[in-house]
DNA sequence: CTATTTCTATATCGAGTACTATAGAAATAA
DNA sequence: TTATTTCTATAGTACTCGATATAGAAATAG
């Protein structure tokens, strides 16, 4: 993890390096995905990837700096799925049980990586640093969820957007650890639409609210 | 854990054990609870008990021996929440709604043992025995649910009885693991009202339409 | 070519994992 | 008392953990 001096054909000084970054990322994702972060040993990784553990660390830095940009891989890729769910035409309610009905299936599209990895990868995690790294992706995600509340209806207070916010980031959580449990995707969907329905419903009682003291 | 002959005087023939086994469950369902299945080692739930590995493992056989007459013993002390929310008085709407703030309550009452060990205790756990016991657990708990709702509301299909279950359990999950998050308590309460809105308009949902199919 | 840089492979570090063989200590029964 | 049973403590098993020192191989620049 050394910077690199770039010669003047545009390539690095020294040797270059045998295999593809993009490539073990994607690797790493897929264990990381499976079995969480403790889950996975270095050893497994390398091995996964077809290059040794020195290689690794001088590509990666250590585990978790490797996790991290692991993490960052995931939230450009799969995570898409967030923001095209929010970018729907529609009033707050059909976009989020849009929203719901996408996390459901997002989560249990492939059976072998099921939940969401910002969710549920450092849950019961020993190293605390990793645990943060997901829980300022999880805190990212809130914010986005209640900028869009916000701005989709700005009649409500903003307390009624926090408590809206909350219930949104704690259905994911559900679907995904549901989904990890083995929830299929069928039940798992109906799932969403239940808690799509206390969104609307709640989203309701916070717009008579609104109207009434205007 | 062999099987101790009983002498006349009522006590077994050797040397009696040196330590109260409730308190070394207890001692281990503190930890199992704060860390996790993987997240605790043997070495550090015998220090924590106060004895010596050799001495765990004559009590209790092996760690996931352990761990599970841990989840019994949460079952019955911890677990009696669940049991109690589902015996108030009133209709299936009001015990939902009221079995949903018990569990936001139950899964935050102690900010050092946050959430559900059924639920959350073998995340990302590499000893599939162990989870195995924990599924047992949730399963037993969905069929408890599924039970309840059945009986309270003996007119809505099977199929509605299912999917509401499965709503229920999704939201636990989801209350268990925000709460492990660190979501606060008042906050975890507004999410299962919410959660509670849901199943409260599914349902009606449900028994308007098994009046139409009388 | 030589010198320099950087990658890779072997082998290993100390610490931790679940678990146990052995021996001694402490209770019992006879 | 002596013999038996069972607990406890020391020490150690083989293994995995994340991370690295060292040496050699392969590319560069000059």
């Amino acid at each position: 993890m050394t910077t690199k001096k770039i010669g003047k054909r545009g390539r690095p000084r020294g040797r270059p390096r045998g295999f593809d970054l993009d490539a073990a990322i994607l690797s790493a994702l897929d264990l990381f995905h499976r079995k969480g972060y403790d889950g996975v040993g270095v050893a497994e990784l390398s091995k996964s990837m077809g290059i040794t553990a020195p290689s690794l660390y001088s590509a990666f830095g250590n585990k978790r700096s490797l996790f991290e940009q692991v993490l960052k891989h995931y939230i450009q890729s799969q995570g898409d799925w967030l923001s095209a769910a929010l970018s729907v035409e529609g009033d707050l309610s059909e976009v989020m049980t849009h929203f719901f009905a996408c996390a459901a299936e997002a989560y249990t599209r492939d059976p072998e990586h099921c939940g969401c990895l910002v969710m549920d990868a450092t849950r019961n995690c020993s190293d605390a640093e990793a645990k943060a790294l997901t829980a300022g992706f999880r805190s990212a995600t809130r914010q986005l969820i209640c900028d869009y509340i916000a701005t989709a209806e700005p009649t409500i207070s903003k307390d009624a957007v926090t408590a809206l916010s909350d219930y949104v980031l704690m259905i994911l959580v559900g679907l995904s650890g549901s989904a990890r449990d083995g929830v299929a995707a069928d039940a798992l969907k109906a799932t969403a639409e239940i808690a799509a329905a206390g969104f609307v419903q709640q989203l309701q009682h916070h717009k008579r609210e609104g109207t009434l003291n205007e």
